[in-house]
DNA sequence: CTGAAAGCGCTAACAA
DNA sequence: TTGTTAGCGCTTTCAG
């Protein structure tokens, strides 16, 4: 089934037709009505490649979620809830709009690079890129460069700056602060973190919040309270084993996961959550309650994240620009068990 | 840049050029290097739409997630980690192969009957179902079924036989068996089971494999000792809080995700796992490590699934049909510290 | 408001 | 082994 065959249904010409299916104004409302009928009765749909090769641009998304890190063979960062919820929420509001999105799970250099010609090849017309670490410059490649390109989780300085350019960002430097001054309010002096990947933006905000709240409080800052840590939970039952050493009551996560885990270690070595020590994850993922005790953590939107990201390709759809070059997503407190008072309250 | 002028920029014609680029063998060894060595430097990339137009199948495979439940608005099964993992395995294999994927969550009858529409438009060349309804006829639509499609977890006999369908399915019923034999090895007389979704295949078959093992081992099947769940962490919780009455000793649950919270439940009534009662789960999803007591759980290996996906389109590509009409993936149990001999014992 | 015709970039007979 | 040519199905000027 071709246009050519609904316009000789219909007594017209394949230009009619075409002009019903892109919505052109100019076409009497009797025609119009009579060609959609056609349509729907004959379930004709567009031959999705010659529309492209006409010249109407491709309604499909690259969504590429970027998982390289060659010190962790086994565990993948694609696969966490939080990605893969991320996700989820994307391909939904995108879908709503009428878009498609073609998933990339990037584990090489070599894919990173191969991007680019879907780009050139008009498979996609633009971009969503998560997980990058905050320094890579491959996402400036000058292809890329020229199409509409979204990049959640980046340093806005970082990004060239292009009206086709936009960073979509969790607040998550208020985030951590909140965390950490909850943490602090409840008595707690010695807190110790467990960071995230430092490559990646979100990793060092909210370090830098842990950092400056208690800087703020007046605790001061202390290094050796610190673990450098990547997400993933083998890290965070780690370096909480180790960081118990420092005689903490208090561990601020910078993620869910590396939280749930360091609750094992910790009740590992016999002491317990919260009574011993208390601990806050970060993103709110769905297993935080359900494990024991249910944990405090910090809720991150993501269901917004996604909705910026597709409103804002909407909009630029429109306007062959962004409206902002860069986006904020607020996040807020979830109290739940695994945070008490300090003991010596 | 087109093929045309990668055709000047080596003296030949658009056709050699376009040989090249599909390996055909009638070109002179001298030419394809030529030519191969301009289209590298040039960074030519052929433009996708125009080779489709001119008869080339796409080379996109659409990876649907069916989660349509009106009953659960909240809980999404797209969004847990045996989907996600899937969905990443399956996404990285096809791109070792070279195919693309377009996933699509598709959460309502309407979303289901537009996948039509990507398979017309020619934007999909096949697709690959998964979280399906063991009844769900949508599947058969007339259209889908001129092209390959891949389902995941459904009963072969309720697929239409055609030589471009094919079933891929976990070996539910033997693991669900082992699992529940397990238990009885050890001397657990009175065993629950927190069902999954009976609507799939997967909740059907680990049911089956579950009563099939006591009745093999003389115990008989009592239903009473069953509670019908959804295979999400919400129906684990309060069905376990319900099956406790049974005065079970162990509990096997159809999914991890399910056992995790059954353990909470259990917890929270008082009794501890293992020592009171065992909990085996189905899947071995990584958080099964860190909790506490680490999960006794049937392996699924969903990559092994994956593998057969993509090895069979690949091979249906060549020969416009599947090697065969169902494929069984096997399991494997794995012991850890949330099962125990029979305190009776 | 509608039709005719050109062209998007590529592939695949068919000839040479 | 290579070139010529005719589409693939749609959109979009340009006329009318």
């Amino acid at each position: 089934m071709t246009s050519e065959e609904i316009a000789k249904l219909c007594g017209v010409s394949r230009a009619t037709v075409s002009r019903v299916i892109n919505n052109s104004p100019n076409v009497k409302e009797e025609t119009r009505q009579k060609i959609l009928a056609v349509i729907k009765e004959k379930n004709y749909v567009p031959i999705a490649p010659a529309r492209r090769l006409a010249g109407i641009d491709s309604n499909i998304i690259g969504l590429f979620v970027l998982d390289i890190d060659i010190s962790d063979s086994k565990s993948r960062v694609s696969e966490s809830t939080y990605f893969s919820q991320l996700i989820n929420l994307i391909i939904d509001q995108a879908n709503n709009f009428g878009f498609q999105v073609l998933v990339s799970i990037i584990t090489s250099q070599k894919q990173l690079s191969e991007i680019r010609n879907l780009f050139m090849s008009r498979t996609i017309f633009s971009g969503i890129f998560i997980g990058a670490f905050n320094d890579e410059i491959q996402l400036d490649d000058d292809i890329i460069l020229q199409y509409p390109t979204i990049i959640i989780d980046r340093q806005s300085e970082r990004v060239v700056k292009r009206p086709n350019r936009l960073v979509v960002n969790l607040d998550n430097f208020e985030g951590a602060y909140n965390a950490t001054q909850f943490l602090i309010k409840l008595g707690h002096t010695r807190i110790g973190h467990i960071s995230g990947d430092l490559r990646k933006l979100s990793g060092i905000e909210r370090y830098e919040g842990y950092r400056k709240a208690l800087e703020d409080a007046g605790l001061g800052f202390d290094k050796n309270l610190v673990r450098e840590g990547n997400f993933l939970d083998d890290s965070g039952y780690k370096l909480a084993h180790d960081i118990l050493k420092e005689n903490v009551t208090a561990i601020f996560c910078a993620n869910d996961v590396m939280a749930i885990s360091a609750i094992k270690a910790i009740k590992e070595t016999g002491l317990s959550v919260p009574e011993d020590i208390s601990v806050i994850g970060f993103d709110n993922t769905a297993i935080g309650n359900y494990i024991i005790p249910t944990l405090t953590t910090v809720n991150a939107p993501l269901e917004h994240i996604a909705e910026e990201c597709i409103q804002s390709l909407k909009y630029f759809c429109k306007h062959k620009h962004f409206k902002q070059k860069e986006i904020r997503v607020r996040t807020n407190l979830i109290i739940r068990d695994s945070t008490k008072r300090a003991l010596e309250f």
